[in-house]
DNA sequence: ATGGTGGGG
DNA sequence: TAACCCCCACCAT
């Protein structure tokens, strides 16, 4: 099966140039000609090549980029819903020319045009190969003939056509510019992708694979070749890939099984059979929060709140019904351990989805907020003391859609999601309108997000027992009440940090329009000033990427850490209230909660109930019923109680836009979105706007039309030789490289 | 199934 | 070398 010198296939590995900074410059066109990072937290993690050309490389430290460039641009890339946007994007258009398509990280496609070459191999000229070819000191210096015989030059000539092909397309689609690597297999087209650099191509003919694969040096270069497993070598004494080539199998074998150890030995030769492998929709969905450190249970809840919310919304706009969830931590190590994440996770009754996923009841989230803590107990001994530096949470195991009614009836079901969805974010308009009214004008209204949170404290403090399937006692959970009744004595400071700017409280949706997102995060948030601004920052981490517009202010009586881990519509609807509510507390006899201290009011009014109810009556029956008795409790009681004592300081409420991406499912799509795994779109069909389509659409669409394109390889697969026995250090991620079938 | 590891961007 | 914010496959249990 396995010839010698097997160059059969043509693999394309395509490479988005600085990927993260070259979204924010087709987002912000301005930024092109300017030197641009993109940060995290205090780190930046990419930089455009304007940026790049002046000294500031990939993953430095804020500080040492401004350092090295004061002039330096940087943007917040925190949340990576726009790079997910423009990923998928991407991915559909190569998916234009061939369905095996596989997607690695965010901004890498392998394409195995193989099969899609003869479409090209007339149009394709032997004697003008377009971009560069490895090993040429000048462009278009290749002199012709075949010195393998094979065929293959001729194959990869047309590859590297097909490249063009698709770069074009991307740029003309996405406004984005990519590297491609062309070569017969994934190892070597990766290899050579980035051989010259911003926007451009490279093809390697086989008779250069030892050339390449020599200037590696060392070993660590071999993509599944990862810290560990080089640390492995060295110990064995294999520095480079030479060394690698040159080591005996016996050598491997006294670290490595025999798997891992023919192929270590094959890839420092460039030898790869690995096959390029439909990437589908990811299988896990996450969020995470690093700092400096957390010791408080009060923040840890507020945190995990706040990634809770952020992660419902991208499962809204996935669809898929996850049936567990993960919650994990990553514990302070005295320095020297790292990697030190540890995780627990539970499955999700599936009724608690039971209504889908689109609109996610107060008892559902506060169900899943119990569980998170539960959870989080049990890596965490709260009692005593403990330092935190991450804080994440996901849902995987998606269910499967029902085999069979594919096609139609999903369609149908679809269609009618997303017009309840168009109901939803009419309603989402609503009150967010309303929301920023009283912001301004500090008027009262009658929000059903404070009537949310209430419902949500409720939740937490009583045992759901109602709860239909079985009320869970949450022993180690605390309710957000305690949360927030808790904090330290601080005296309170009002201060105004920024006047509003611009765009704070952010755009308004417009409903119905097509396509979700427009350009209108303007935002230019000048940033700059932060870097100085926690420089000195006291005890805790952050707050780096906030700055920015709004009055920011804690409420009194609330410690500001947690505040500041609060969701930012729950801040909000903190602030309106206090606002509505000013000053001077009364102790009001709280309801559930043991002690009282100083309340913080939480009021919600009977015009809120309404809205409530009917939004209930109309759907999410489940949901409804469970939270029904729980409203009239609460009405009777017409005002409930958040206790605490102390106060806090300001805080920048921060976190603008969001609301713009509902819309990904209005335009009769529906959870599309930000899915990794659209399909190609038939000739003649705009890629854009088949990527827009529910997958389901998509593949039915592509595999009605491989059916129609006359009989083509379906290489139906999906054997799974389990090996067993695998001792001392398997390849994992190199199985990547290597897997056969 | 669960939790940890190693690797990828 | 991990800092940040993710995702994957694989492994032992
Ligand atoms: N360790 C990381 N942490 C966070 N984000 C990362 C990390 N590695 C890569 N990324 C993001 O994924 C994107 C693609 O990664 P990649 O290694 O291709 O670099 P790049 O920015 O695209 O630059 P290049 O032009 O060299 O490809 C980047 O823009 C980067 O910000
Ligand atoms: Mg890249």
């Amino acid at each position: 099966m396995l010839l010698p010198a097997d160059h059969r296939r043509v693999i394309i590995h395509l490479d988005a140039d600085c990927f993260y900074a070259q979204v924010e410059m087709v987002r912000d066109p301005s930024l092109r000609d300017k030197p641009l990072g993109v940060k995290q937290k205090n780190l930046m993690v990419t930089s455009n090549y304007v940026a790049r050309s002046m000294g500031v490389k990939k993953s430095m430290w804020i500080k040492e980029a401004l350092e090295a460039l004061p002039d330096l641009i940087l943007i917040d890339g925190s949340d990576l819903t726009h790079y997910r946007q423009c990923s998928s994007e991407i991915s559909a258009v190569v998916r234009t020319f061939t369905v095996d398509v596989e997607r690695l990280g965010l901004d890498e496609n392998f394409a195995d045009v193989t099969e899609i070459l003869e479409d090209y191999i007339e149009e394709s000229d032997p004697n003008k190969i377009e971009g560069r070819v490895y090993g040429d000191k000048e462009p278009d210096e290749t002199l012709p003939g075949d010195p393998c015989g094979c065929g293959c030059r001729e194959r990869l000539i047309a590859g590297a056509l097909v490249a063009k092909k698709i770069r074009q397309q991307i740029v003309k689609a996405t406004g984005i510019t990519c590297c491609a690597g062309v070569a017969h297999n994934k190892l070597l087209a990766k290899l050579v992708s980035g051989y010259y650099k911003p926007n451009q191509q490279t093809v390697l003919f086989p008779w250069l694979v030892h050339q390449l694969m020599n200037s590696l040096n060392l070993t660590r270069s071999i993509p599944g070749i990862g810290s560990t497993m080089y640390k492995t070598l060295e110990e064995l004494g294999i520095h480079t890939v030479k060394d690698l080539q040159n080591s005996s199998l016996a050598l491997l074998h006294s670290k490595f099984d025999d798997e891992t150890s023919k192929r270590l030995r094959d890839l420092s030769f460039g030898i790869d059979d690995a096959p390029v492998r439909r990437s589908g929709r990811p299988q896990t969905i996450g969020l995470e929060d690093a700092f400096r450190k957390v010791n408080s249970i009060d923040v840890v809840q507020s945190k995990y709140l706040t990634l809770l919310e952020r992660l419902l919304k991208l499962l809204k706009e996935d669809g898929r019904i996850p049936s567990t969830l993960r919650v994990c931590v990553r514990k302070f190590d005295t320095k020297k351990k790292f990697g030190n994440r540890e995780s627990r996770q539970t499955p999700i009754l599936p009724s608690l989805f039971a209504s889908g996923v689109q609109n996610v009841g107060e008892n559902t989230r506060a169900t899943l907020m119990n569980q998170v803590m539960e959870l989080f107990h049990k890596m965490v001994d709260t009692s005593k003391e403990f330092h935190l530096t991450l804080l994440s949470i996901g849902f995987t195991k998606f269910i499967e859609r029902a085999s069979h009614e594919n096609s139609i009836s999903r369609f149908f079901f679809k269609r009618k999601r997303s017009e309840t969805e168009e109901q939803d974010i009419n309603e989402e308009k609503g009150e967010k309108s309303a929301h920023l009214k009283s912001f301004s004008t500090f008027s009262s209204v009658n929000n059903s997000k404070i009537h949310s949170l209430e419902l949500y404290l409720e939740s937490c403090s009583e045992s759901d027992s109602y709860s239909s399937e079985g009320g869970r006692n949450n022993q180690g959970s605390m309710n957000i009440k305690d949360m927030l009744s808790k904090s330290h004595n601080h005296s309170i400071e009002r201060k105004i940090l920024k006047t509003l700017k611009g765009n704070s409280s952010n755009n308004m949706h417009k409903q119905t329009s097509v396509t979700n997102n427009e350009a209108s995060v303007s935002n230019c948030d000048q940033n700059n000033g932060d870097s100085n601004c926690h420089a000195a920052s006291s005890p805790l981490e952050d707050l780096s990427s906030a700055d920015k517009d709004g009055i920011a202010r804690v409420p009194h009586g609330i410690d500001e850490e947690v505040f500041q881990a609060l969701p930012p519509e729950i801040q909000d609807e903190i602030i309106l209230d206090y606002k509505s509510k000013p000053p001077d507390p009364k102790p009001v006899p709280k309801s559930t909660t043991g002690s009282p201290k100083i309340p913080f009011k939480v009021k919600t009014t009977s015009a809120t109930l309404d809205k409530y109810f009917k939004r209930d009556s109309v759907r999410g029956p489940r949901e409804a019923r469970e939270t029904v008795p729980k409203i009239s409790s609460t009405e009777t009681n017409a005002e409930s109680v958040i206790s605490h004592h102390s106060s806090n300081e300001a805080a920048p409420p921060e976190r603008k836009e969001d609301g713009g991406e509902d819309k990904s499912a209005a335009s009769g799509s529906s959870s599309s979105g930000l899915s990794p795994s659209t399909l190609q779109p038939p000739d003649g069909v705009d890629s854009s706007v088949f990527s827009a389509l529910p997958w389901e659409i998509q593949k039915e669409i592509v595999e009605e039309q491989r059916r129609s394109l006359s009989s083509s390889s379906a290489s139906r697969v999906s054997n799974s030789p389990s090996y067993s026995g695998r001792r001392r250090e398997a390849s994992s991620s190199i199985m990547k490289y290597i897997k056969k079938v």
